[in-house]
This record gives C-alpha cells, sequence and structure tokens, in this order.
RNA sequence: GACCUCGUAGCUCAGCUGGUAGAGCAUAACACUUUUAAUGUUGGGGCCCUGGGUUCGAGUCCCAGCGGGGUCACCA
C-alpha cells in the first residue's frame, strides 16, 4: 500500500470518531428508499401539490456542503443526479443534545459519503428544488476523497479530463462526469434497441464459443490460450461467423450473436484488443436484403439513442436517415479519383495507384492494390452513411463470388465518418469454393502473412452437408457507439479500456 | 515500431535565461439560520514519475526507463 496521504489519514480518524459515537460506519440494516433525485426533480416541477405531506426518502452520495452556523445545505448524488438537501440544527436534534448536527453531520461526513436520509420537498428563496431534511443516517464511510468537480451556470471548474485517471478509475469518472456516464447509459440504449429489432423479427439470440480450437472468421492475429486439462491450445475467438453459420446449416433461420471478440494487434483510438461485434446470418436472404435491413435498424438505433436521426459527430452532422447513398467499389473511386478502374489488370492498376500517390509493394495482388487506393482516396471522404459495394474476390474469403461480375463477391461495407460501420455478404455456401478459399488463405499464411485465415475442417464439412443462401452481417457496436455518442476514442466506450498496468509501489 | 508531447499537493494548474516550492478548490480550526463555484480569518499538506549525468547548485539542462496522450506506420 502507497502511504496515506494527510486526507486519508484524517478520514481514518473521523471513522474512529464515528464508531466512539456509536455510529457503524458500514452497517448492514437497509435503507429504504421511496424516490430518486430526478423523480423528485421532475414531478415537483409539475406539480408542487404532488409532494404534499410526503415524507421522502433517499440515498446516494454527500457532494457538496455549505455550512452556516446551525444551518446547511449539501448537495446529494444518487444514480439518477444530484439534488440540494438543506439541514436545520433544531430539526436535526430536537432534543437538548446537539451532537449529531454539531459532529456528526458538521466534521464527521465527509464529501463523498454514502447517505440515507428522510425529509420533505420544498423549494428555497432562490428557487431550488430541495429536501428539508428531517433525519439522516450514514450509510457507507468513503476514506478517499472524491475529486471536487464546481459548476456555475453550466461551466464546469476543475473538471477532472485527464484521460489516464478517468479510464484506470472509471469508478472515480462516473462519480464526477455526468457526461461520461451519459455515454455508457446510450451504450445501453443502443444494444438493446439491435435487440429490440432483431427479436422483433424472431431472429434467435445465441451463444457460441469463446475459446476456440480453431479460430476463423476474419482475417486477425489471435490470442493463445492453453487448457489444462485436455492439455490443448486455445484461442480467443477473433469473430463467430463460421460458428453462427453452422446453427444456419442446423436449420435456424436466422440467429445472432453479441460477441465479445479478441484480437492481438496493435491498439489506437479505434481499436482495442477486445471488442464488441453484433454478428446476424438470415437465411435465403441476400447481401442486397442485407443493406435495406442495416439502413432501417441503424436508423432506428439513431432515433432511440438520440431521438433523431441526425447525430452530431466532431465537426460534422450525420444523418442516418434512409436511404442511404449505394456505391460499388469501382463507382466509388471513380467518384473521388476520377479514374476508371474497373477493367484494369494488374499492370495497369499498379501504374494509376504510382499516379494516384498510393504506395503499394510488390506482394500486393489485385484486390489489395484497389483496397489501397480505396483506402487513401474515398474512404477519408464519406462522412455521411454510405455503402459501398463489391469487393475483390482476394480480400474476402468467406464472401459468394459475384453473380455476374467476375472476380469480386457479394458484399457490402457501410462507412460512417470515414471508418468501417458494419461488413456484410451473401455467405459463401459453395463447400468446394470454400475449401479452394481456404487453403489459398493456407498458401498466404505459409508465405509469412499472420492474419491469413486457418483452414476448419468441422466447418467445410458443415457446409458439405447444405447451408442455405444466407446474408450475414457484422456491425462494430464500439464504434457504433463512438459515432452516437459523438466519443472520440474507443477508450471512451468502453468501461474498462485496455492499459499497461499501473505500479503500485 | 518511429516521431512529437505531457508527468509538480487529493483535484485543476503556475513555476522565467538553473539559485532550494506556488495559487484556487479540497482539507483542519473558528465565525455564520436560505446558501449555491457560499463567505471571512488562520493553519497544515510536496520522493516536483523513476534512475543516472552535467553543475558549486537541477522541478528546470542532458541520457535512459516507466506511464499517459497525439501523429504516422502496421492493421480491418
Amino acid at each position: 500500500m502507497t502511504q496515506l496521504s494527510e486526507h486519508e489519514i484524517i478520514r481514518r480518524q473521523t471513522l474512529t470518531e464515528l464508531e466512539q459515537l456509536g455510529i457503524n460506519p458500514y452497517p448492514a440494516e437497509t435503507f429504504e428508499i421511496n424516490d430518486t433525485s430526478k423523480q423528485i426533480a421532475e414531478l415537483y416541477q409539475q406539480n408542487t401539490a404532488a409532494y404534499d405531506g410526503k415524507t421522502i426518502s433517499i440515498a446516494g452520495r454527500i457532494m457538496s456542503k455549505r455550512i452556516m452556523g446551525s444551518a446547511s445545505f449539501a448537495v446529494l448524488q444518487d444514480s439518477q443526479g444530484r439534488i440540494q438537501l438543506y439541514i436545520s440544527r433544531d430539526e436535526l436534534c430536537p432534543a437538548e443534545d446537539k451532537t449529531f448536527y454539531n459532529t456528526v453531520f458538521k466534521k464527521l461526513i465527509d464529501l463523498g459519503d454514502f447517505v440515507g436520509i428522510t425529509g420533505y420537498v420544498f423549494r428555497t428563496k432562490t428557487g431550488e428544488i430541495s429536501i428539508h431534511v428531517q433525519s439522516l443516517r450514514l450509510l457507507s464511510k468513503s476514506l478517499k476523497p472524491l475529486p471536487v468537480v464546481k459548476e456555475k451556470e453550466g461551466e464546469l471548474f476543475d473538471a477532472v479530463t485527464d484521460p489516464e485517471l478517468r479510464y484506470r478509475q472509471r469508478y472515480v469518472d462516473l462519480n464526477i462526469n455526468p457526461a461520461s456516464k451519459e455515454v455508457f447509459i446510450k451504450r445501453t440504449k443502443l444494444v438493446n434497441s439491435i435487440r429490440e429489432y432483431l427479436n422483433a423479427k424472431e431472429y434467435l439470440e445465441v451463444e457460441t464459443p469463446i475459446l476456440q480450437p480453431i479460430y476463423g472468421g476474419a482475417a486477425a492475429r489471435p490470442f493463445k490460450t492453453h487448457h489444462n486439462t485436455l492439455d490443448m491450445p486455445l484461442y480467443l475467438r477473433i469473430a463467430n461467423e463460421l460458428y453462427l453459420k453452422r446453427l444456419i446449416v442446423g436449420g435456424f433461420d436466422g440467429v445472432y450473436e453479441f460477441s465479445k471478440d479478441f484480437r492481438n494487434e496493435g491498439m489506437d483510438r479505434t481499436h482495442n484488443p477486445e471488442f464488441t461485434q453484433m454478428e446476424l446470418y438470415v437465411a435465403y436472404k441476400d447481401y442486397y436484403w442485407m443493406m435495406d435491413l442495416v439502413e432501417e435498424m441503424v436508423e432506428k438505433v439513431a432515433i432511440d439513442v438520440n431521438g433523431t436521426t441526425e447525430v452530431q459527430v466532431g465537426q460534422h452532422v450525420i444523418n442516418f436517415k434512409r436511404p442511404w447513398k449505394r456505391y460499388t467499389m469501382f463507382e466509388a473511386i471513380k467518384e473521388y479519383t476520377g479514374v476508371d478502374i474497373s477493367e484494369m489488370d494488374e499492370a495497369q492498376l499498379r501504374l494509376t495507384a504510382h499516379d494516384l500517390k498510393v504506395t503499394i509493394d510488390h506482394t500486393m495482388g489485385k484486390g489489395k492494390i484497389i483496397d489501397e487506393i480505396f483506402g487513401e482516396h474515398v474512404e477519408p471522404k464519406l462522412i455521411q452513411p454510405t455503402f459501398i459495394t463489391d469487393y475483390p474476390l482476394e480480400m474476402s474469403p468467406l464472401a459468394k463470388k459475384h453473380r455476374n461480375r467476375p472476380g469480386l463477391v457479394e458484399r457490402f461495407e457501410a462507412i460512417c465518418n470515414a471508418k468501417e460501420l458494419c461488413n456484410s455478404f451473401s455467405e459463401l455456401n459453395d463447400p468446394i469454393d470454400q475449401r479452394k478459399r481456404f487453403e489459398e488463405q493456407v498458401e498466404l499464411g505459409k508465405r509469412g502473412d499472420e492474419e491469413a485465415m486457418v483452414l476448419d475442417e468441422d466447418f467445410l464439412r458443415a457446409l458439405e452437408y447444405g447451408m442455405p443462401p444466407t446474408a450475414g452481417l457484422g456491425i462494430g457496436i464500439d464504434r457504433l457507439s463512438m459515432i452516437m455518442t459523438n466519443s472520440h476514442s474507443i477508450q471512451d466506450v468502453l468501461f474498462f479500456p485496455q492499459m499497461k498496468p499501473e505500479r503500485f509501489d
């Protein structure tokens, strides 16, 4: 343990003093609550009479104290917000003995302590809805001082903005930064919104393994672990695609999963080693159908989370109202570079890339070069939600070949705020083609591509039994949350983002 | 991985061309019966991220490390 600060020493002393006065700083008995700060503020605002003669009982942390002799004001923060307390000595201590007010309340109750209070609602001279306290009970003592953030007319003073403190000690951040709390409430609304939408269509929410003997479904480096009893390596999943498709083979028409996936790669403001995806597979559908679904679902999410289809994101206002623009990848490149590459061979593509100042190397094939041109010249310009369709075959080993465009697959991504929002295709259900594509991946792996896919015999066996035509979708929940909450960094939408260990010396 | 940048009291931050540590809030004591960034008076509180170096002297300059943030690269 680190050395105690002056504040911490003093708070430990007050613990002893409380005990000497017969007050348990961590009582076990339940304190019954019958209201919240938010409800009181809203209801009293509308109808003062609603609280006539009513004794309310709420609990939370003391966030500030203003003592003026034998009367005091304090601010109580509960899960819903804050409300002012008015405490008068002679009401808290009607008898001769004023110890509870003079000593316990004034000196031994600190900022951050949890208290339960009863009293009645009124409005102060200055018009603030407050609680006239009749009884106060310590529910839990705080031994470390929370940072004190003050506020006047919406302006914050001494707000804690240090990202390190906010991410490492999220419990502190949530207590003192209401905006931070709001982000996480919105994230949950977003997840609920998607779930409602998919449940209404009667798709089945399922769970599939996180520990997998063979990882698959995406191009990424996995985390490896080991099972002791079986004495075998296991991988943390990088995607759940292959398991969900097995369920479509098994006869479900629509399955989805919110899944934590793990990728052992670089970290930056849009990548955390563990992240959440929602993957959906629907039988007898194709990627065109899935585009309609994504538009409808994300539009609903925007409304459920923010009440409108328009969301402020950085400098832009992004509008999720349907319909979204749709381009094939070739059309998009032509639109933003003026060059039509749809008929080019690899040599011509290399020249074009050079002309467009896109850096490429010799290991890149046709598909990769196209992807580089797109990534350099198109993606950064796509702010409003836009579908890009029909990707090069080489980049998409799990997608079905395009019905009438050779060399391409039936795949789309939705791009928004210059970032991929989701990825979807008409799923490859031809087991012979799938085996070939896996084998090509294995070749890439042998040549040193650490992200190449691994051949999954059991998955191929499943396809050989037959999988109906299926549309699949993966949508990044963290990225969508970032957009819907105007968050600059993925760390702002994860309660506990991954960080290097803190040192406690 | 490369480069840039930051690390000083519980919190927010000053600290000059190197001269021995400052403010506001918080905290402690006193006063105050409708305050609201409450106020007034008086105190206490620092391994200046860590370790080396230069120097008579380092919070400050140099090197290395640790941690955070950013840009780029890698990567979906």
